[in-house]
DNA sequence: TAGAATCCCTGTAGCTACTACAAGGTCAAG
DNA sequence: CTTGACCTTGTAGTAGCTACAGGGATTCTA
């Protein structure tokens, strides 16, 4: 195996920068490291770069991600510590759309009150915005 | 008038120290001072400083408000300006929801692979996640 | 009128999850 | 042997605040 930091930024579709930001955070482990002091990654690496990459897809923060790092590495334990992590997160994503939705609707009200032919001086939206 | 930055944080809902930040971005301006050096507003920063978290409200950025501030400021423009900025701002809202859907839709199949039985071992999640 | 409590001031550093340098070291190709 | 692509560390920037520290002003109470 043993990639340099680029291919594994290649491999994984992130950047090497975001890679040693990563390590800093302490979510994946310092590689070894190659006579001249490069980075040198394994199989293990990719994996849990994948799985990292996954989780900020669904848009995890990294602290939950580091959670279900911990989990992966107590294979004893229990599994429904994930499930209520997940269900967590699923819940806050809900809470954010039923906001986005309340905010889209009070922006398209607000939008109805202009027909973009007047002068700024006239325009309901601005003066609806101040009271 | 001439509220102390505390009353004005009061009035409007908005911390003291938010509306100090609001000053060095140059959204506020800067009010006259007392003879102790205190801030001193009166009326329009207490409209300009209700318009500002009103579109905080509405999950506008600050560039955002900035602009509509400076419609504001020139009275005489066409207010087209404005309906196009919102028009924007309703469509990035309305992409915001569509992707949050996405989310949530992946997250409840994942979340639908486990029954919490197991051990960490044999979670379908966490497999999910690395695949 | 003294002292305490509560305000206010400036400036700086912290938060998230990166991203973008600068200044330099390493390595492979020509 | 030089060029260019890659790598290293460290620092600073992004948005929109928030949280201090260390000091001054004002106001309330005894």
């Amino acid at each position: 195996m043993n990639l340099k930091i680029g291919e594994l930024a290649a491999r994984t579709g992130c950047q090497a920068e975001t890679i040693r930001y990563y390590e800093r955070r302490g979510l994946l482990d310092a590689p070894t490291r190659s006579g001249g002091n490069y980075r040198l990654y394994g199989a293990r690496h990719v994996d849990r770069l994948t799985f990292i990459r996954r989780c900020r897809g669904l848009d995890m923060s990294l602290d939950e991600v580091q959670s279900l790092l911990a989990f992966q590495d107590h294979p004893e334990q229990p599994c429904c510590g994930v499930n209520d992590l997940l269900d967590q997160h699923i819940g806050e994503i809900q809470r954010k759309m039923s906001e986005l939705q309340s905010l889209q609707d009070e922006l398209l009200r607000l939008r109805a009150r202009c027909q973009s032919t007047g002068r700024v001086r006239e325009c309901e939206i601005l003066r609806d915005l101040v009271s």
